[in-house]
DNA sequence: CGTACGATCTGCT
DNA sequence: GCAGATCGTACGA
């Protein structure tokens, strides 16, 4: 088991990182209750280029300014009023890169997370979406800005690999209004067959 | 200051 | 499959 460090999110590919993180494992330890899944799907936001991200054309605000931190940071902010979504800031300080969570498969501290999700199993909708899997995990705004290395949100590498087969690249979702750029391949999934193996040996 | 809307989820049909 | 929830943020006046 290995924290993820500054070295793993200072790199400049976000897209490539994105691709990376299915596998890894997101962990939280939110008022001393530790809880985690493994990452099963990505979106990567490349910064200024991209329409689809915050920081398209240099758009800075104080909402994504941690964007623009160095890589490292989390970065979360409210979805239509009720969505807490969980990035990852990525590259060197002024290059806002971000990769949103999109998935996790619960690990550990399973009962604390089906309080937080109010739910009494666990489907397999349970994590599956951004906002799911923050609540969670516990993940609110007010963690906006939290370096990943810390003691509160942080990202383990437990040695599962999978092969490149298996992470599924395509278009992003909900990014219509991005026009050429939604088309981009920038979404990570990991296949379902490989999710529902893996939740069957979890949740058993 | 007023207003429109979003990197979504849920429950109901 | 679809509408409603729900509110901070962005942006124009």
């Amino acid at each position: 088991m290995k924290v993820l460090g500054k070295e793993f999110f200072l790199r400049n590919n976000v897209v490539d990182i994105s691709r990376e993180l299915v596998g890894k494992f997101l962990v939280t330890n939110i008022k001393g209750k530790l809880t985690s899944g493994m990452i099963s799907e990505t979106e990567a936001y490349r910064g200024v280029v991209d329409k689809a991200s915050h920081a398209y054309g240099g758009k800075r605000t104080a909402r994504n300014e941690v964007m623009y931190g160095a890589g490292g940071n989390s970065y979360v902010y409210l979805c239509y009023g009720i969505h807490h979504l969980f990035n990852v800031v990525t590259n060197k300080e002024g290059t806002p890169h971000a990769i949103l969570i999109r998935a996790i498969i619960p690990k550990d501290g399973l009962d604390i997370m089906m309080k937080r999700r109010k739910q009494t199993k666990l489907t397999r909708k349970f994590s599956d979406g951004p906002g799911t899997t923050s609540e969670a995990l516990g993940i609110k705004t007010l963690h906006s800005g939290e370096p990943l290395s810390g003691k509160t949100i942080w990202i383990e590498d437990r040695g599962i690999k999978f092969r490149r087969n298996d992470i599924i690249a395509g278009p992003r979702i909900g990014v219509d209004y991005a026009g050429e750029d939604a088309l981009l391949p920038y979404r990570f999934r990991l296949n379902e067959k490989l999710i529902t193996e893996i939740t069957n040996e979890w949740h058993s």
